[in-house]
DNA sequence: AGTGAGATTTAGAACTATTCCAATGATATA
DNA sequence: TATATCATTGGAATAGTTCTAAATCTCACT
């Protein structure tokens, strides 16, 4: 598990950098935030975690911070059903497995192999920038500590 | 192409019973409707769509009605993007590819075969009663007139 | 046909999530 | 250090949806 061999705060200012921002203490608290409890928290989440450390901070900054994080490509937005928008800081390919009873949310890896499939249903002239795969359904509660990844509270 | 072999009115009629409800005029109305034009129009869509032939009925009755219509699984609820929810009359397996230039979004067809093995990703455990795909990019105008199958105005 | 129970619709208020805005504060560069 | 630009802030504004309570409709039963 090779997690900070490249410090996050380095990587968060060298993409910056890259769109011509600044690498700010909001904007390195929220990626920090966000990467610690890899799961996908909302706005409002991600502003709660962040105020603990940062008293002063306003939701209309992580609004902007995470947008921003979503514009580098450091975090993904998500939307799996209709309330507020999710941020995952999980950028491997993976499928969303929604669980309906507890509102769940868990990563599931795959495969390039697979990916392709998918791609290959697509009609010639469609160019497809990204696929997104989502489960609902349930997952039976002896399986899904052990295989859990990541969920909201 | 045997769409009205069966009547829709007769179909709606016979779900909503099914399920304890009543067929309305509103229910009969929204449901020929989203029927009509298959493409994946937000609430307010439907609501103008519907005015016209019934001016009196309220913004609140289409949610209702729609509601009703996706408890019934007569039409899919999809939420592509923060933004309105989307209603989906296209009960068949397909995706969805979202052209993020014009906004449409098409229909793509799945084969059962192909949301086997996707479904065949999931560890034990994890039973997925729906499976959603999307893609996101740009359909080539040369093609994506052929291919069009539905979008949203 | 009349009546009551419960289902349905309606208008508008309330609510949630998000964006906008104008003022303030921080930063990099000349 | 002046200046231009970028970023943050709080509050107002907005969009989409849900809630609420009253009016209306429908059905089953007389």
């Amino acid at each position: 598990m090779q997690q900070t061999l490249e410090l996050s705060s380095e990587v968060l200012a060298q993409r910056l950098a890259d769109s011509g921002l600044r690498a700010t203490p909001q904007r390195e608290m929220i990626y920090e935030m966000v990467l610690k409890k890899r799961d996908h928290p909302t706005a409002d989440e991600v502003y709660a975690r962040v105020r603990a450390d940062m008293p002063g901070i306003s939701l209309a900054t992580v609004y902007n911070c995470l947008e921003t994080l979503v514009q580098c490509d450091l975090v993904r937005a998500v939307h799996f059903e209709r309330g507020p928008t999710r941020y995952c800081p999980n950028l491997r390919p993976h499928a969303h497995f929604h669980d309906e009873q507890s509102g769940t949310i868990h990563d599931v890896n795959l495969t390039p192999e697979l990916l392709a499939q998918i791609r290959a249903v697509l009609p010639p002239g469609y160019d497809a920038r990204t696929v997104e795969v989502t489960f609902r359904g349930k997952a039976s509660p002896l399986t899904s500590s052990e295989h859990r990844v990541a969920g909201s509270e």
